[in-house]
DNA sequence: CCTATCGTCTGTAGTTGCTACAGACTCAAG
DNA sequence: CTTGAGTCTGTAGCAACTACAGACGATAGG
């Protein structure tokens, strides 16, 4: 059975990339140099997966640096590569936990202000206040 | 009494805010073209408290644009502004609460990954797995 | 008065993670 | 044969800064 290679778009609709994306990625290196059918770039499904990982880690907020190191992780397959990934997404939580926190902080804020809004008595505007409030 | 004119150094101290945020603001035309003593640009007592505000606003995730347009509700100052104030604010929080719930639900994702890693019976990284699903 | 140091100036380039073209090409269908 | 879709490279743009380089200015110590 022939391998069934796939050109761009295809990938780009099978993982949701676009496709400025994919050759983005492949220009700074998160994914290798795609072999080429004539001049087009041509893929295997394995490219599929590893972009759908990559499509998946981004949109779960990993940076590009993060995904490279889990990349790199997956693909060394030995002992210990577990437990690093644990802990890079250990410190991700983390990190993710303090802009939670801060974002519900700043809605707070927000709310308040725009509660004193609702009796309209007040001679300025209680968000304008807020916001210049240091 | 002669106004106290401060320099950008002092405007950056009591703001907050980066010297080279604030020149780039005035280039972006966020705050107005500065006064110059020399060639050096001076600021007034009312200069760091509308800087203040854009530090804050910024600080609590409003876009520069909203910025723009908050500053311009505030300059305004006539019946309808709070009202508009109301509704850019409404409407960032809108945005921010949507923001936190991504954030939990991806936060949720990757501690059941980091869950399963503990007892390190599955063949493959779950963290990297979970990545891979789709 | 000279020098050193600090602050400021302008202008440009870099950052992250894409996105959006322009203009050329290739390929398959009608 | 033409047309349209898909792909190619290369470059420029987006937000919102940040980081220089290299020149100029103000002030303090010796």
């Amino acid at each position: 059975m022939v391998e069934k290679l796939i050109l761009i778009g295809e990938l780009s609709r099978q993982t949701g990339c676009h496709i400025e994306t994919i050759r983005y990625y492949e220009r700074i290196g998160v994914i290798p140099k795609a072999q080429r059918r004539g001049r087009y770039r041509s893929y295997r499904p394995d490219d599929v997966c590893r972009l759908r990982f990559i499509h998946r880690a981004r949109e779960l907020g990993f940076s590009l640096a993060e995904v490279r190191a889990l990349l790199e992780l997956g693909s060394q397959n030995r002992a210990g590569s577990c437990s690093r990934a644990k802990a890079v997404a250990s410190e991700h939580v983390r990190s993710v936990r303090a802009k939670i926190a801060d974002l519900e902080r700043l809605v707070n804020v927000l709310e308040d202000a725009i509660e004193c809004c609702k009796d309209g008595r007040s001679p300025h505007c209680p968000i304008l206040d807020a916001l210049e409030a240091a």
